[in-house]
DNA sequence: AATGCGTATACTGTATGCAGCATTCATTTT
DNA sequence: AAAATGAATGCTGCATACAGTATACGCATT
């Protein structure tokens, strides 16, 4: 969320290992805006709840005044909303919500392959496949949760082959907010292999730079991803 | 910002006329997030600066708290970047990061295009009518301000017709962010006519309902767009 | 018994104070 | 004279305290 670039005044003597890089200082506040963020994807923050800031702060073990910055930031992705006198609440989408919004991450995805097919480095590419054979790996001893977050890493290291950071985080935005969705959903085996099917796919056209095609793929992936996730919607009405 | 629902407790003896709404009491949090916004687009603040809290705190009439709780709303739009142990700065925009932004917002207005012209009710195409017609009005006095106001306000309307709120505000993030260079940008008037003429062109499909074509307009005009701004762009280097 | 009103409580919104880090300037050293 | 070092200042980050508002509860009244 941050990059830091130290200039050195001078070279100095000291041996260019890596173990001299700069040290990478986590702010509370990122700490917490990334805290608040899985709390409520693992629904330990309910949609459509009241954020109570002294509780969640001692749970933390933050006051109120970061606590509140984080949320504040939160409300600006669109996990949370801001009502005047009454505090945060978790936000609660309905179907038609996430529809909505899996419609937009079609777009931008497909937009993104015919980007990523024209613009990316071999070595970029290879770095994908990288993580796609983990996620292979991952679906063969059908450990869920670490397929679960290759697969947020592969959309993002995907969305980052078109070169375009505009696109990126517009994608991770409502990536951010359908996390929670896409974490309750794909429970059933058999959605889960058509989903690694798909993602073969992809990875075949990308490696081959046909756009179009993996835009095409793309697309329908995000539709078969809305299939997957429509069932479990019925119980969050808005 | 923030929309308020009064549920009255028990149907009380007001008459139900239209003076009778919900007082609009907007938080000092969505004035403050506005209020800076505002002074990045005018260039009160400048894209690289540091942003003292105190000083700006006490231009605004506000304390730090609220003022710092608006900076990283900010930051997550991305207006803001935030550094730590150094506080809030301005994003500096290159031309490729502009480019950019163009690129998914012809993207996403193509899609509101489609969307648009197959979900909109008559009235809010009506609407849409009316704005333009306003700005054709400010075109004619060569108002430049308030054509100003009117194009964001048309863009967002627009956008609205499509019925999807995630693209609805995945739009207003990328518009807030270049609004600035907006701003700064059309000034010639040859440029300015051909904008009102694409503009034209807009309308007529969207009353015509004719997706396919508005969205190739639409797509033209982001063009357009770039070639009007990118050459207020070689100051602002990144 | 039900309803309306008033008070109490709890939580949010804002201000301020303190600690820690960055930056700058003065001083010293080579 | 230039560079490096150390101190002083200013600003950010976080916590706490206070004020204002909503909600809930209890009481009185019909």
């Amino acid at each position: 969320m941050n990059m830091e670039t130290i200039i050195p005044t001078t070279t100095p003597a000291a041996p260019s290992v890596e173990s001299a890089l700069p040290i990478p200082r986590r702010s509370l506040h990122d700490e917490v805006v990334t805290r608040v963020r899985d709390m409520i994807i693992e629904g330990v923050l309910v949609p459509g709840s009241r954020v109570n800031e002294t509780h969640i702060g001692q749970t933390l073990g933050v006051s109120r005044t970061p606590l509140r910055e984080a949320l504040k930031f939160l409300a600006s992705e669109g996990l949370i909303e801001l009502v005047t006198a009454r505090g945060a609440i978790v936000k609660k989408f309905s179907a038609k919500d996430v529809r909505d919004m899996l419609d937009v991450l079609a777009v931008l995805e497909a937009f993104a392959a015919r980007l990523a097919c024209r613009e990316a480095t071999d070595a970029a590419i290879a770095g994908v496949r990288a993580i796609h054979d983990r996620m292979v790996d991952r679906y063969a001893v059908r450990d869920r949760l670490e397929y679960f977050k290759l697969n947020q890493q592969i959309h993002t290291a995907f969305l980052r082959l078109s070169g375009n950071a505009a696109l990126e985080s517009a994608h991770t935005s409502i990536q951010s907010r359908l996390k929670r969705i896409r974490y309750i959903g794909n429970q059933e085996p058999q959605k889960w292999a058509a989903a690694m099917a798909e993602h073969e796919d992809m990875i075949t056209f990308l490696e081959a730079r046909d756009g179009e095609r993996l835009a095409q793929v793309v697309t329908q992936h995000m539709e078969h991803t809305w299939e997957r996730v429509r069932l479990t919607l019925q119980g969050e009405r808005a």
